[in-house]
DNA sequence: GTTTTATCTTGACACTGTCAATATTGCATT
DNA sequence: AATGCAATATTGACAGTGTCAAGATAAAAC
């Protein structure tokens, strides 16, 4: 116990292990969170988080949840600049898309990872903050196909998941390390974005 | 010297660890394999294993590495069918890399994770292997370039680090079941391949 | 036949998540 | 203020895990 406060009762451990662990995602990695050190890192014995997770499945919801509402209001400002042309906003979504993850490594593997998805091991309160931010992808889909800068005679979802995957594997061939390189994020964002909004492009003189 | 599998007279324990893995792996996923579990059905001892790979990361790199072999030839006999229309050639590859996604999650999941790909844990004979298939993509991408299929503006290995990413991308999404529907593989596989295609498309105006 | 080498085994260590039973406290109701 | 209940925290235990060290055995090399 290195806290001074030892009282029997925590007070807000909810809070203190949630931080704690999303800290320690960010920096080590899922795989290096335990539930017993983070325990004993928060000055209490190794059960005593069950009594406010059902278990390390559901910390981790509860961190990607934080992860997910984030950037869903970090999409929404970039989205929402509307003194910004279409195209720039279009490009710059990417940018941020890429960097976000490039950043956040660790939480963007988390939030899209297996981990947390595979066998419906996502808690209700998750889905209900992930969803949003999926559907979101398909209503900015929606307003760029209206713009013309994505082909509009392909369905409105099929072109979000087309897009968004897009996205999603370049992002996750950076962060996995595999053929991508960080050095070249930026053309890659912009080598997406071309190929993306081909019609759109009036005819390159150079 | 490297060739430890190449024995006359021995018993063949590398290779009936490394089917029996891959089967369970197939099946059950990553998460569920267990070296003590694998040499126990095997008929040995715990740390027989230990013998063959030097870790259990060693031995999921020689699953992947049979996949990423396996794969490649599969690409090659795609790719090589010179009698086929390379529209059509584009086409058809990206449906089977979805397919042999959305036919082998697992395995995939392995190849292209970051299980064994983070922090340089992926062995040198995995590299040798997957290197080339990486390699190939971009060797395709060339020629989808000049064909006329694909910009030719752009350059070849961000080009098809993009065209890559895409399917590397709705794999994963299906794989992990996030946002994207089985059901609809065949039509995402299409609006991809509509995307990528823009400009090889049959002008509308203009 | 003897030595070297590859392979396999037992024992042990330090972890992990999680359940069960128990103890302590804070808060609401009387 | 006293009491009862629900929330919270604790110790103990169980069944796992990967992996190292040291010793045993069989096959191959000499």
């Amino acid at each position: 116990m290195t806290n001074a406060a030892q009282t029997y009762h925590h007070g807000d451990l909810r809070t203190a292990l949630l931080e704690a662990a999303t800290k320690r995602v960010a920096e080590f990695g899922i795989d290096s969170l335990s539930l017993r050190k983070l325990a004993e890192d928060a000055g209490v014995s190794r059960t005593a988080p069950y009594h406010h997770f059902k278990d390390k499945s559901a910390l981790l919801s509860a961190i990607a949840a934080k992860g997910f509402s984030q950037w869903h209001t970090n999409a929404k400002r970039i989205f929402d600049q509307h003194d910004v042309a279409p195209q720039s906003r279009f490009r710059q979504f990417i940018h941020e898309y890429i960097g976000y993850a490039a950043d956040n490594p660790q939480m963007y593997e988390l939030m899209f990872g297996r981990t947390i998805w595979h066998d419906n091991a996502a808690t209700q309160g998750l889905k209900e903050v992930a969803y949003p931010c999926f559907q979101f992808q398909v209503e900015m889909t929606k307003y760029w196909q209206q713009t013309g800068l994505l082909p509009a005679g392909q369905d409105a979802l099929r072109m979000a998941q087309v897009t968004w995957g897009t996205l999603h594997g370049i992002a996750r061939l950076l962060i996995d390390g595999i053929y991508a390189d960080r050095s070249h994020i930026d053309e890659m964002c912009d080598c997406a974005a071309d190929l993306f909004m081909q019609i759109a492009l009036p005819p390159k003189s150079n």
